[in-house]
DNA sequence: TTGTATGCGTTATCAA
DNA sequence: TTGATAACGCATACAA
């Protein structure tokens, strides 16, 4: 079933068939209806591949991102894809996991389909080691890249991110100012976006002359369990307050402080992340920055529609967070 | 770039490019070698496009799901891409949201982008009205379809799901001879699972002449809050366990408990359904029924595997559901 | 072992 | 307003 045979019940050429198809004027009303009928009659659906090869596009975004199961990703990828449905396009979702050189064969498996733009969903894309960014810069001669929640200089290549060092040094900022003194911070991960949280974290105690109080927690969101058992063991001198860089480990922490005995919000403060589902299930509720999934996606497939369009001219946008209050907190 | 490009600097046939990147044999080592060298040295990447036109298949099954940002959903996608990964072929994730015309579209879009299957995860893809699923069908003459959690019967059509009937027609037999008598029901669904598990439910209360106690929640699963509220609003007289449809239910039925000063577990048992994250972050944590994401997801691959090999033989395929027991239950 | 020529289903250019 | 035909980049049957 193909254009031929549409063309042949409709006793028209292919040339009018694929006119009446896309929409192009210059076809007269009669001709039309005839080849729409023909078109239902056959049940006939267009062959995408085909009309990607003449026109060199399929309207179709690679999105790449670690873990699709992971609560921010998944809001993330479900968030890109409404968004660049609105524009016509659609996606193939890529899990790639954290290693770079797997990472590059599935960059160079979505080239191969021909995609329009590569979306990289999270700041793990951003690595310490810039070799690892090679794969990047390489696609980006060919596709536009969109980097979602990392930054990363480069020709062709896009960020849109949330502004996480500015949430947390206000929110440090602030609970200084209300007479915190022992601010803890607790992080899993040395992404792009770690960094920035930690970095604001270091900076606003270092305004007050505050010494900083780090926990690296080497367990994945998964392991509530295991990362309360772990905060257990590794906090004697009880903090004033635990700032997260997940909500997961701020779940984690509130189980901590039940079971060593502080009262949250009265002895201790808990920030979480995200803002996600699991702040709104314990009890009381966690008080989390909200990273606004949702317009750092929106803005991020704004962009990449102007630079599609020829009308690129931005290649950053950072989006401000929202402190979300809730029980974990009082101040 | 293309293959006449490779073929141009190797000095060779097209033909010959041909077979070298597609592994055939035939190939002296050194005309590979050289046409090896010239693609490495001109960064070609092959056109998927352009041989998925010739051989009519693009190693690329799509995936409708409602909401990828459900957690469920989130999992199920996760663990569907990676399996699809290993057999060589990736996936289009279509959002489709819930209404049947719009469905359909997307459907539509699949096909004519030459998808070799499409894969419908969640049971509310199984309507009520016969009709609104007549676009299944009319797909299933064109490629296999596979239902992930839910059951629907026709040629070329292959189910993969949880056996949520047993796991709570179990569950209550086994609270019921526990000696609870006053079993609760809430579910937000009447989806294919959402009917299967409240069947289940019904049952193994008629088998003791107990009678039925069911609530329908009105709100989706990010409103806890909500679903809280309308708990303390709805439920006068206290059950002595409350199974839910949902682990966000659970959670809620929680605070509930917590509201209106029911002790958990000794007063009231909260089972919850999915297993999902959320079970983890309450205190007590949710018991709840685990279905099996991951083996429900890895059967229905490795069907759809054996069909498109033409060694399709079964067409559906039940996986037990497993309880897992925490602390709101305790029996 | 290698090369030539054709077809895959479109779009687009040009001519009628 | 319509039609004939050449691309698009590859796989493959057939010939050499």
């Amino acid at each position: 079933m193909n254009i031929y045979d549409v063309s042949k019940r409709a006793g028209v050429s292919i040339a009018t068939v694929s006119r009446v198809i896309n929409n192009s004027e210059g076809v007269s009303e009669k001709t039309r209806k005839k080849v729409l009928d023909a078109i239902e009659e056959l049940e006939y659906i267009p062959n995408a591949l085909a009309r990607g090869l003449g026109i060199n596009s399929m309207k179709t975004i690679g999105i790449m991102c670690a873990n699709a199961s992971d609560i921010y990703l998944a809001n993330a990828i479900y968030h890109l894809e409404s968004s660049l449905r609105k524009f016509g396009y659609d996606c193939i979702l890529c899990c790639t996991g954290y290693e770079s050189d797997i990472r590059e064969k599935y960059m160079t498996l979505l080239l191969s389909k021909q995609v329009d733009a590569v979306i990289l969903v999270g700041s793990n894309y951003v690595e310490e080691d810039v070799a690892k960014q090679e794969y990047i810069h390489n696609a980006a001669k060919k596709v536009p890249i969109v980097l979602v929640n990392g930054q990363l200089e480069g020709e062709n290549i896009y960020c849109s991110l949330a502004d996480d060092y500015q949430a947390v040094f206000q929110l440090c900022t602030q609970l200084i100012q209300k007479g915190k003194k022992n601010l803890m911070f607790l992080y899993d991960s040395n992404s792009f976006s770690g960094k920035q949280k930690r970095q604001g974290y270091e900076d606003a105690l270092k305004n007050y002359n505050l010494k900083p109080n780090q926990l690296f927690i080497p367990f994945d969101e998964d392991n509530i369990q295991k990362i309360k058992d772990f905060i257990v063991q590794e906090v004697r001198e009880y903090p004033e307050a635990m700032i997260c860089c997940e909500d997961a480990i701020a779940v984690a922490s509130l189980k901590f402080a039940t079971k060593v005995g502080l009262d949250v919000p009265n002895q201790l403060h808990i920030v979480g992340y995200n803002n996600s589902l699991i702040a709104k299930c314990c009890e009381p509720e966690l008080t989390s920055i909200d990273n606004k999934v949702q317009e750092v996606c929106d803005s991020a497939i704004k962009m990449l529609m102007n630079v599609l369009e020829g009308n690129g001219n931005e290649n950053i946008k950072v989006v401000p967070c929202f402190l979300k209050q809730r029980g974990t907190t009082d101040f």
